[in-house]
DNA sequence: ACTGGAAATAGAAACGGTTATCATTAACGT
DNA sequence: ACGTTAATGATAACCGTTTCTATTTCCAGT
């Protein structure tokens, strides 16, 4: 499972993981595919973003540390991306307004450039 | 209905809208309320997040100009905060990456001064 | 006022992704 | 082998949201 999430290189919905799966010869049912991408979320192997739709995505992505994502909304294709100004920006915005405990969503999506023709 | 939504302080859900419209003895159905905030959100009139929960919440802003918020995670109350850098930042990062049409998310959740004790 | 067609409304049902349940199966240590 | 524990997966439940559709409300034209 850990396995056929590190190949796929874009992000991926939990019903097309599971898919992908069976069409591998994995007899694996929907429910392990959720319960194994909740554990490995939260051991931080893999990340987890929502598409404009709301429907969860997942990835195993190539760091560890803090990260933002842009991502093709056509094939899920993602890009890791880091900014440091994004992360004081908000640090700044959350002291100047008196807010405690404060944690930001940053989410790009756009088309890849296979995709933006 | 747009009456009432300019008289709440902070991002709610269509439920919470909906339960608010009926304590004021306004008799409307919660369907009816979906379709006001999609109206009005297409509009621009209200700006729509979603919670980490992936449930929809819904506001009045001051602004109708592009900027993002800083909601508390206990009452809703909401800081509209604009960031140039931000902006900038996304589109550098598209630009390297030659991705297109590309769109940002960016939301701030913590706890206003109030919930921070 | 009356009327007829268009728009708005609201309850119920459907939808879709996710989670909980629980009986069955596999894995493990002794 | 045996008993215990953990993992699995089919099914049902969950929950916010959307669709369906019958009914009600509007409103212009007469
Ligand atoms: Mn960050
Ligand atoms: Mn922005
Ligand atoms: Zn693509
Ligand atoms: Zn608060």
């Amino acid at each position: 499972m850990a396995a056929a999430m590190a190949s796929l290189p874009g992000f991926r919905s939990a019903q097309e993981i599971h898919a992908e799966l069976r069409r591998q010869g994995e007899a694996v049912g929907l429910t392990t595919v959720y319960r194994h991408l909740q554990v490995l979320s939260e051991q931080g192997v893999i990340d987890t973003i929502r598409d404009p739709s709301g429907e969860s995505l997942y990835r195993q992505c190539g760091s560890t540390a803090h990260h933002h994502h842009l991502t093709c909304r056509q094939c899920g294709r993602s890009v890791e991306v880091e900014g440091r100004v994004v992360e004081q920006w908000a640090e700044k915005v959350a002291a100047e307004a008196g807010f405690t405990a404060v944690d930001h969503t940053v989410e790009l999506f756009g088309l890849c450039p296979d995709h933006s023709g």
